[in-house]
DNA sequence: GCCAAACTATGATTCAAACTCATAATTTTC
DNA sequence: GAAAATTATGAGTTTGAATCATAGTTTGGC
């Protein structure tokens, strides 16, 4: 008659409240969906009540497995708190965190991420290091930064690289524009047209790298620095850009300009966190990088975490 | 990076705390001292801290370890109150519990026990089955009763017995007794005397059951109902008594009487619950008998649980 | 201060819970 | 109604949590 409940079925309740799908909420917590299975059907036996209904997609819970999820909503907090209360204690309260930033949009989530870290460690000192750097691992050498946010995983034993999300871009064009008549946009569409982006180098744009260069194809070039200004100038037919979609998706709902899958596997984007090696073992580090992660797939469709 | 703690540590953490050590820790979580000696360590590795000053007997929690302490404070109860309310979906809120009793004392504990259940069943119908019956296991055949409290295990298929805490019974004699002049009492020293009781039948006198009967010896009896008025013919020179210990730790602290153990390895009584076979799975009745043991082991002195 | 008793730590071993894998069964979608 | 997506299930594996046996400490009485 023991009790078997144990924090980590309350993690997978709510995991599975907000997903609505076990495989999902597997994903989620790094684990297969047949453990999720197992996991649940033990919680029933237990119980000796269902707490999820089986026959609705999405999954949603039952009176008692909603309990437990209100349970889960109360203490989960009180138990993230606390341990963030004792790496404080290890640590001290203090510290700087200095992040460089090489993608433009990364601000559109950087910013409310930046917000909750700051409730969670009011003494930290947090810092954008500000411009736009073509090798932002320099400055973590120079220490100039303490962490930075990159497209590419660093293979270097100096620096220690954290998985954040993926996303894939869109090719973004008037509405108007023929190429909506295809259903993706292959290298070659490029060739005659401008591309919109934000002011940075050819390498650093995704596109260019991963699908242009290889093509051996060079566009015309116009930038902006916001992401407001790039869709004003696709509206009006002045080229095409290339996005994360989450960033657009609120203008594409809107239907002022359209989206284009860039070939046939879509144009992947990943970002990763890159601090000093040995770094990434400091609490306030740790939990900015899953700050970061939560944050994000919380707020932003369409990404998944790496 | 990922977080190990589970409910189980913090159950684990609040033993500690209450009992000062890890053996009694580990009793009270039905554990072995090893396992807790074990987890204890695994936790302070999790957090790089120490979470128990070691060279200090009470064992003390740190600063982080009191943390994770106040942590279960504010959320075991709340575990424990969603578990309730699972049980009540299940179950519904309403159902009886009429409790037949065979021991006079057993008022003293049972009393607080009933008034914490009553607040977390408020639907379910305390009863006390009235008088005392030398056989309480009949009345729950009888369905006159839905719960005994029993000193010895009933041995019945149709019967589950439940363990509920053991205490030792000392002889209180009067201060000026010539029998105060031995470290112990012996059967043979109640020949002579006068033999002081509730007013129940002989079986039912742990005393006279276990001590006197074996050995052939029958002393005068006198009876009352009431603990003080039996201490006060004690006090008196009227006789002597048997009683739990912690029924009248109060009066041995004041100086009323003195008491001594009975035989070399003094006079262990146990008290079990027996319910029908079956009912001790329903949720209210498995929590009342965990409220029972709670309760008691909290406010009696020298109580063991079983 | 020393000895016995009580308590805690530790390493080896056992055991069971929890997970993964492979795949069957079911549900959803088009 | 077929294909795709999702969930369930049984078998097998891994992990970590427990026990056991015992060594090392601390405490308390004399």
């Amino acid at each position: 008659m023991q009790s078997i409940l144990e924090l980590r079925h309350l993690r997978t309740l709510l995991a599975i409240r907000d997903t609505g799908n076990l495989t999902r909420a597997a994903e989620r917590l790094f684990l297969t969906q047949s453990a999720l299975s197992h996991q649940l059907r033990l919680l029933e036996e237990h119980f000796a009540l269902p707490l999820v209904m089986r026959k609705s997609s999405p999954l949603k819970l039952t009176p008692a497995g909603d309990k437990l999820a209100q349970l889960a909503d109360a203490i989960l907090p009180q138990v993230a708190h606390a341990e963030r209360a004792i790496a404080k204690l290890r640590e001290g309260e203090a510290g700087q965190l200095r992040i460089a930033v090489e993608c433009h949009t990364c601000f559109d989530w950087l910013m409310p991420a930046m917000d909750t870290f700051r409730t969670h460690w009011p003494e930290v000192e947090l810092d954008i290091v500000s411009g736009f750097h073509a090798d932002p691992v320099s400055l973590l050498y120079e220490d100039r930064a303490d962490l930075a946010i990159i497209s590419e995983v660093e293979d270097n034993p100096d620096i220690a690289c954290l998985p954040l999300f993926s996303f894939d871009m869109v090719a973004l064009l008037a509405n108007d524009h023929p190429l909506t008549a295809k259903p993706r946009l292959e290298a070659a569409d490029f060739a005659t047209e401008t591309l919109i982006t934000y002011p940075v180098a050819d390498e650093m744009l995704d596109l260019v790298k991963k699908v242009l260069k290889p093509a051996g194809i060079k566009p015309q070039r116009r930038t902006s620095e916001l992401t407001v200004a790039i869709l004003q100038l696709v509206a009006s037919r002045r080229g095409i850009a290339a996005l994360p979609r989450w960033s657009v998706q609120h203008y594409l709902e809107k239907g002022y300009v359209t989206a284009r899958p860039i070939t046939a596997n879509g144009l992947i984007a990943e970002l990763h966190v890159a601090v000093n090696k040995g770094r990434e073992e400091t609490a306030y580090v740790a939990d900015f990088v899953q700050t970061m992660r939560e944050v994000s797939v919380l707020n932003l469709p369409g990404v998944t975490l790496l």
